[in-house]
RNA sequence: GUGGAUAUGGUGAAGCGGUAAACACAAACGACUGUGACUCGUUCAUACGUGGGUUCGAUCCCCACUAUCCACCCCA
């Protein structure tokens, strides 16, 4: 009996992982662009790390963590996202004392047990960014212009952008008694989950998918109406700065983060193509979690991109690599030059195939055509005797004859 | 954790209670007589998720299990 994976973890298989290679790269080249650092995090963290950070009361915590105990006795947990981790680093390493302001992103797989389904997994991937030391509005708008243009770099018109803010520890409990006492009073139109959340997290209702709750929050107090002037004051600033980079977004102030530490401006990149997973990248500013965790008063701001979700907006797009050069070959002797040729061309920086088997001459052009090589080069004992073989191009069918050196073989290729 | 759907070859799939499990694509090899994409030929599931049961006989009926998918919850 063989042995399958395990569920909800993904092999990413030649044909699907040059899409993901273009994702990847896209953010590097973005994210540099904009001043950020790759950072290099542990899977396996303290369980601490993320209860403290995320909150005990989350689901993410109370449900979905993957933690064991280790042959120490540790208790460690295989990291369900990676803002905590890279804060972890930041302090750990005293980043802040080099400079407060890091820019920092990084790419990789997270953990959680949950019923895997479309764009949801149990090992996902993210690609995130997290920058610190900087409170000014100005910050959020470049982020967010940077999570913009990512987008827009992989010609994606959708997911689009959806900014909020949930205000900071002065003014969002106002608004959280503001929105109980609304809905106190249409209790009985709340879907049970709601009712249980209604002391825990009572914001939770604004964003609930069931129609009840949906009638129960209509017309109900907006936290933007709640904002100190503070937080109001950044959220226009926000605003402004996006405006000036020309990004565009909407506000959706029912916008709610499933994570505790997010303070002000909260944003998601949102697509009606992904079913129920509608958010394709998240993120937000939290400005108490890096002294939270035993750190220095900093504030900051990040996101994740889930990639499994951008792959899945790109479905229909080839990224597969084409080789620039096939050899074909007749004979042991050719093949011989064939395989000194192709080695030679290689360390030149060519892409080149070259069928290992002495297969026939037929075969051999069936997977230059397979491999949709640009070139084929065929040589058997004629062209060894006379030093030149026919370059043929494989898309318009037209051959050359080239000389038998790989300098003027790369030459004929490349020009 | 809850609900629903589905399980036939590499893929998309047809199929009926009863002896070779259709068709298409892909793949391999070959023909067209040293050159691919067209055409043609050959090969490619002792097997229809697993384990039971009903039956003279099941891939098609029943039960259980498992897996996958989708949805809920929550989230990237």
């Amino acid at each position: 009996m063989a042995i399958n994976g395990v569920k909800g973890f993904n092999d990413i298989l030649p044909g699907e992982v040059e899409k993901w290679q273009h994702i990847e790269a896209t953010a590097r080249r973005v994210f540099e662009l904009y001043g950020l650092s790759e950072i290099r995090i542990p899977i396996l963290e303290s369980t601490e790390l993320f209860s403290r950070s995320i909150g005990d009361a989350t689901d993410i915590v109370e449900k979905e963590m993957y933690s064991f105990v280790d042959k120490g006795g540790n208790k460690v947990t295989m990291r369900p996202e990676g803002t905590a981790s890279v804060m972890r680093a930041f302090i750990e390493h005293k980043i802040h004392a080099k400079d407060p302001v890091a820019r920092l992103y990084y790419l990789g797989p997270m953990f959680r047990y949950e019923r895997p389904q479309k764009g949801r997994y149990r090992q996902f991937h993210q690609i995130g960014a997290e920058l610190t030391g900087v409170a000014a509005p100005t910050v959020d708008a470049h982020v967010l212009t940077m999570l913009t243009q990512f987008f827009a770099e992989l010609g994606l018109a959708e997911p689009s952008l959806q900014i909020n803010s949930l205000g900071c520890p002065a003014c969002r409990p106002v608004y959280r008694e503001a929105l109980k006492g609304f809905l106190l009073g249409r209790i009985e139109l709340l879907c049970e989950d709601c009712v249980r959340r209604y002391e825990t997290n009572p914001l939770r209702a604004l964003d609930c998918k069931s129609p009840g709750c949906q009638e129960a929050t209509k017309g109900a107090p907006s936290m933007l109406d709640y904002l100190c002037t503070d937080c109001s004051d950044h959220f226009a600033k926000t605003r402004n700065f996006l405006d000036l980079a020309g990004t565009g977004y909407s506000i959706n102030e029912r916008m709610v983060r499933g994570l505790d530490y997010y303070t002000r401006t909260t944003f998601e990149m949102v697509t009606g193509l992904l079913g129920s997973q509608s958010a394709v990248a998240a993120g937000g500013r939290y400005d108490g979690l890096i002294s939270e965790l035993g750190g220095p008063q900093l504030p900051g701001i990040g996101f994740a991109i889930g990639v499994e979700r951008v792959a899945l907006l790109l479905a229909e797009k080839d990224f597969s690599r084409r080789p620039e050069l096939f050899i074909a070959t007749m004979g042991e002797k050719a093949h011989a030059e064939a395989f000194r040729l192709m080695v030679e061309l290689q360390r030149r920086g060519l892409s080149v195939e070259l069928d290992y088997e002495g297969k026939s001459l037929k075969s051999q052009m069936r997977r230059a055509d397979k491999f949709k090589s640009r070139f084929t080069l065929i040589i058997g004992e004629d062209e060894l005797g006379r030093g030149t073989a026919p370059l043929k191009d494989m898309d318009g069918g037209t051959q050359v004859e080239v000389a038998l050196d790989a300098a003027l073989i790369l030459k004929q290729v490349k020009g």
